[in-house]
Parts: C-alpha cells; sequence; structure tokens
DNA sequence: CGTCGCTTTGATCATGATCAAGGGATGTGG
DNA sequence: CCACATCCCTTGATCATGATCAAAGCGACG
C-alpha cells in the first residue's frame, strides 16, 4: 500500500527512498532509474517478525518501502536498547550487516514492504554511477550522525529535553516522507518501546509526557501527536534538525564541476 | 614521530590507516600504495587546538597519523558529550564533515599528526579502485556501529558497566593499532572526559574506578592503566567486541570472485 | 614558590528507577 | 453476547543511582 501511488507522473519523486535522497542532492532522471530498478521486487514482512537476525550473516541490505521497524539491542539480562526507528526510505542493515554476524536485530514494528539490495549490486553502481553510489555511500555514513544525536540526548539532557527531542526528531523525519502534517503525526512507537530508545522507564516516559501535555507543548490523543508549541519545543530540546536533512551534500559539490 | 618507522620494509603495513583497513581485508600492494599516498603530506596540529569546528564548511577529511583527539558536541547551558576518541588510523570527520556545515568539533586531545584527504580524490578512487573505495566506505558506515555501541552503553548500563567497556573499548582499539600491550595502556583522557563520554560526572568516574580497583579488576598508575583480571571485566561489561572489527569485511566478499 | 590542572574525599540532594496495582481499550473463543 | 485475556496507559509509593556542592591533596610546570 502507497508504494508508488502517482504511477503516471512525469519525474516525481516516487519511492519514499528517492524521496530522501533527492532531498540531499538533485538526481537525474536516470539514476532516479537506476533507483527504482533497486527497489523492484518487494518483500511483505509482518508484523513482529524479525528483518535482521543479530549474529546472522547477510549479502546486502533492505530498503524499507513502508511501515516501520525497530533496530536494537538486548542485553544478556533482558535490558533492551533501541536503537533507531526505521520510517519509509530508510536503508535497514547499515551498519549492523557489514559485519561478519549482523550486531543489531531490526524487528517489524507494523507490516513492512521491503526490497532486499545485495551488496553485489550496490557495489556495481561505482563505476557507471559514481554521483549516486557518492550520494548513497554518504547518506550510509550520515547514519552516524543520527546515533551520535542520539548519544548526545541519552548522555546529557534531562528525561524532559530527551522525550522532546525524540519528537520533534519524528516529527522531522515523518514530515519527509510525506507522513506527518505541519505539526502532528502518528506516534509509530508504544510509551515502553519509547523508553527504550531514551534510556527511560515506562512510567517515566509516561510522566514526562504528561508534564509536557501540562505544559501546553503538545497533546496526545490515541496515538496522535500534536505539538502546540514548536518553538517553545525546540527551545527546550535545543533541537537542531540539521543532522537529518540538509539541502546539498556537502562533499557531492565536487561533482558539479 | 612514530610515522612510517621502518621505510625499508618490502610490505609492512606501515601507517596504522594502512594497518587498520588490513585487518577488514587484504590489500594489494597497488591500494597500499594509494593509501599511502592519500596520506602524504601531513600537517601539525598541537594539543588543544581544533581539528574541525562546528558549524565550518569542510571539503574532505582527515586521516589521523598519530595522537589523539575527541568529537565532541558543547550543548549552550555547557554542558558536554565527548561523542567519540579517535586514536592514530582514524578518519576524522565522518560522519560531521558531510554536512553543508560540521556538526561536531574534534579537538586534538595531545598533538597530531593529520593528513587532509578531499572529498574529490576519496570518489576518484570509485573507477580505478573499486574494492578500496568500497572498503573505506563501509569502515566510515561501520563508524555508525561504535556510536550505537556507546548508545547502549550509555543507555542502558550502569555507571560501573559503562566505565569497564569503555576501558575494554580502548585496550581492544589501542592494541588494534600497535598502541597498547596484552593487557596495559596508557588512558589518554583524563576523568573529567571520560565522564563526559559516558555520561557521568567527574567524580563519579572517579569512585567507580575506585570500585574497579578494589575488585581486583585493574590498577591504575598515574595514566598507565592495567587490566588485572580480563574475563572479569568483559563479563562485568558485556563486551563483545567484534563491533570494533572482525577480519573479513563482510560485503566485500563478494569482490573475491 | 605559586598556580593550574587533575584526582580524591565526603555530605547532601534529585532525577529517574522500581514495585505494585488499577484501568481502559481491543480482541477472541465459547 | 459475554467471560477472559492481552496490551498499553496511568497512578502512587518507595528506593537507589548517580549528580551536585564543597574542599582538600597533589604533582607538574613556569
Amino acid at each position: 500500500m502507497g508504494l508508488r501511488p502517482e504511477q503516471g507522473a512525469a519525474f516525481a519523486a516516487e519511492t519514499p527512498l528517492t524521496r530522501k535522497l533527492e532531498r540531499l542532492s538533485a538526481l537525474s532522471l536516470d539514476e532516479i532509474a537506476v533507483l527504482d530498478d533497486l527497489q523492484s521486487s518487494p518483500r511483505r514482512v509482518a508484523r513482529r517478525r524479525e528483518l535482521v537476525a543479530e549474529g546472522r550473516r547477510y549479502d546486502g541490505v533492505l530498503v524499507l518501502l513502508s511501515g516501520v521497524s525497530l533496530r536494537q539491542r538486548v542485553l544478556h539480562d533482558g535490558r533492551r536498547q533501541v536503537l533507531n526507528v526505521a520510517l519509509p526510505g530508510d536503508v535497514i542493515g547499515v551498519p549492523g550487516c557489514l559485519y561478519e554476524n549482523a550486531l543489531y536485530t531490526v524487528v517489524a514494528l507494523t507490516d513492512c514492504l521491503v526490497s532486499a539490495v545485495p551488496f553485489v549490486r550496490l557495489f556495481r553502481l561505482f563505476e557507471p554511477h559514481p554521483r549516486l553510489a557518492a550520494t548513497i555511500f554518504c547518506s550510509f555514513s550520515r547514519e552516524a550522525a543520527i546515533y551520535a544525536e542520539h548519544l548526545i540526548g541519552v548522555g546529557r539532557r534531562s528525561a524532559l529535553e530527551r522525550v522532546a527531542h525524540f519528537l520533534l526528531e519524528m516529527l522531522t523525519r515523518l514530515q519527509a516522507v510525506g507522513l506527518a502534517g505541519e505539526r502532528s503525526f502518528e506516534l509509530p512507537l508504544t510509551q515502553e518501546l519509547m523508553g527504550d530508545a531514551l534510556g527511560l522507564s515506562v512510567q517515566y516516559v509516561n510522566h514526562t509526557l504528561q508534564q509536557l501535555r501540562a505544559d501546553g507543548l503538545m497533546s496526545l490523543d490515541g496515538q496522535q501527536v500534536t505539538i502546540n508549541d514548536l518553538d517553545a519545543l525546540i527551545a527546550l530540546a535545543d533541537f537542531e534538525k540539521s543532522y537529518l536533512g540538509g539541502r546539498d551534500l556537502g562533499p557531492l559539490r565536487c561533482f558539479n564541476r
């Protein structure tokens, strides 16, 4: 569902991945065709199933076409850390699948549509499409920036700031793939999972959300989050969205000459 | 100092970077020559100077040849999060420099020797040396794994586990570039910086180190750390070193056929 | 010899965890 | 259609991990 709704459109960025990469640097029709080809023959994965299993070996990555999935690690005593939330357009398996044995588990939070891209196909882009390859590999490297930002949050932000930051990140990322409104979106995680992502207990996440609501910064109706005072929330969270996007991928400038 | 000590050696992995990449997959003499060339004309940077300034624009990355540097972010109110410790052989500027404006600051902890590698030169490797380019870009992507591991630590490990994990990571990484003994190394950070890396206060880091010493797991003499009971420390920290290395870079297998 | 940077110590405090339990929803099988 | 189960949110009480504040010791270095 939702896969290429406007099949007839002349040069629309059709898949979420194309859409995302387009935000980094303009793509040629040729490159878009290559990307589309990479995402052909998608596979359906049901809720709660594992997309990537820790310890297994993989020969490629997955592109998430629709749905939401979670990268996580469970420690021996059951404590869990959610490393990242993958939204449509995200690539699953970086960096976990770059190792002999996958480092993390990725589970489908909702039913997902994914397309497998073997490493061979990625590396074969080097020669005919160096610019596209560079764009893709830079976006892989940027993965690290999202983790770094989470690290800053978990390491040095208070619970309130963390939750606020998380909400802003979700809003921004969902907007980037057209899944959120101006100031509202549907929260894809339970409060327990938010806790596991933010290094907090369920109860404290709940408490914190109530605090944000009491302060009039946001409101919650079921899973529907509405940000009431965007500026105040941004100030509270010290949110700097540049790490999520940025118009022209800096390093790619050198292809323009 | 320490740069290419054995100039005459026939096929020694001479620079720390070559050494590191060699651990991922065997390099041809040709590829080693290219790497050496990338690292020619190093620049000296004094202690405390910034190698990368947050907000500035960069057109390449730096390879750290010798010395230690810190990637960090300072929040508006002065709280600091140390994101990573860069050791010889590490590439500085991923992912921070992949943005229009650098996301993080990198400061030299000791005097450093670095070599600048413009993005153009990296991308020019695609065509003549696809295998090498793949190795380099995969190692960039793996950067994310180190952050993810830190995230797990800061999010879900106790202070004791965190400090233990940090010590083990330093030991392993320093060994990889020949800067540590079997079970001892020189700690390149002050306790305050360790705190900023681990999301702890200075005093508590101190307290925790004393606890580890009292339990006979390690001993400390000035900056010299000695691990007394490696197995116990590994068990305590739930340390899984595969994220730091791993013999054959999984995705590169496809070049072998 | 004084100062600066770092470690150490101790006392007090607060953020956020844990434990325990109740309360809707939604779903499911009898 | 109802009993029951499950999943998730919510509330309150208590507890502990680790922060903060304050200050002293201790080299090294100019």
